[in-house]
DNA sequence: CATTGGAATTTGACAGTGTCAAGATTGGCT
DNA sequence: AGCCAATCTTGACACTGTCAAATTCCAATG
């Protein structure tokens, strides 16, 4: 009758979920799990139960390793980053195109990913998280490294004369940055419904940027 | 005893609300309690049960005006977007100034309606409508023409050797607008946090336009 | 080997949310 | 006066995140 030997009958047989009380690496798994939901239903999607049912754990058992909800978004983003951050690096430094080449095949590459990710880009780059000032410490520095590496990159751009070199280095890099987030949100959000031209729209952006 | 005559006697004193079981414009006072909760919270903020509280009438009632909650908001956005289309002819139609001007205070103009009213333009250009496609058709064809004459002015400026001729007209405009949107975005969703320097965003968004 | 302490997990509870179906109320028309 | 259709309310359901308290378990200590 009591709690304790229910429990205990219940493991002779089948627990649902084939797992005992403790797991292997529960963080982990949760952040794994909480990945695929983003890429399946996009932020919105995520549901704290749901989570728990998928990784066959109770309701609240996140609790132990995330803060709340927020601080599990958190550490997917800055995940997001660092493979964002990477990626970056490594189209910038093959030399072997011409910068304007290079910059064409970055422009492609963001919308191409965004598009791609749309769910992950938004969870990055939209208001759930910053918003509020709800993001982590750690995204915070781990975002702004990202941009300043930007700002760095434009600051190079404009001494080789690809950017003007009479604009401010920070306000060119946010204004570039700004275009192709516009036009990335633009599509994810559903604003503009026409994908099929993307590469067009992509081309016209680096025109007018590389002028 | 019966609900009947407890409604009497609420009646007969007071009914907290101070009106009865009919409403005067019931329809109109559900849209301005959400136009005030949008400005108050954001979109996020709107709950229909808040604003029947606010308006002084049950849960359900905006039921009958809207389909869901979805309904309502795009009811708004609709609003939004109309005023947003007048604010536009106006600046345009302005002659006094040059047009490299008029586009400057326009730039500016968007940006400082942006972040002034940045729940509403979170509204109007945001996932929460556009995203799985439930914007109601009248919203569709409010905001579609806005777009096109946006377009049609591109064309023009283009005519009159102020944008690159050889580009696309649509292309231009969707890339022009993506510029001012993703700033836009970037600031009201928190991810610029240095709100001090719009003005020179502003300046050099324009000068990367307009070259 | 038994006990116990603390980490890991669950259960219960609460205050919210949107929305549907069914009932209650009312003003206007015949 | 009576009824109808428009309008509004009540009840219910399935969700959500999160806190506090109870439970379960592993590991180290005596």
């Amino acid at each position: 009758m009591s709690r304790l030997a229910d429990k205990i009958l219940l493991m002779t047989n089948f627990n649902t979920a084939g797992k005992s009380y403790h797991h292997d690496d529960l963080r982990q798994k949760l952040i794994d799990a909480t990945r695929d939901m983003i890429r399946e239903g996009g932020v919105e999607a995520v549901s704290l139960r749901k989570l728990a049912d998928r990784v066959g754990v109770s309701r609240t058992a996140a609790y132990h390793y995330f803060k709340d909800k927020n601080d599990l978004l958190c550490t997917l983003a800055e995940e997001g980053f660092r493979y964002w951050s990477e990626e970056l690096d490594r189209i910038f430094q093959d030399e072997s195109k011409a910068l304007a080449d290079r910059y064409r095949s970055y422009i492609r590459w963001y919308m191409t990913y965004a598009l791609e990710n749309a769910e992950y880009y938004d969870l990055m780059f939209g208001r759930a998280i910053w918003k509020q000032n709800t993001a982590t410490d750690s995204l915070k520095i781990t975002s702004y490294n990202m941009f300043q590496k930007q700002v760095e990159r434009t600051r190079q751009w404009q001494e080789q004369g690809f950017f003007n070199p009479s604009e401010d280095s920070l306000r060119l890099a946010q204004v570039s940055w700004g275009t192709l987030h516009g036009l990335a949100r633009l599509l994810i959000d559903g604003v503009y419904t026409d994908d099929s031209h993307i590469d067009e729209m992509c081309d016209c952006a680096a025109n007018l940027l590389m002028s």
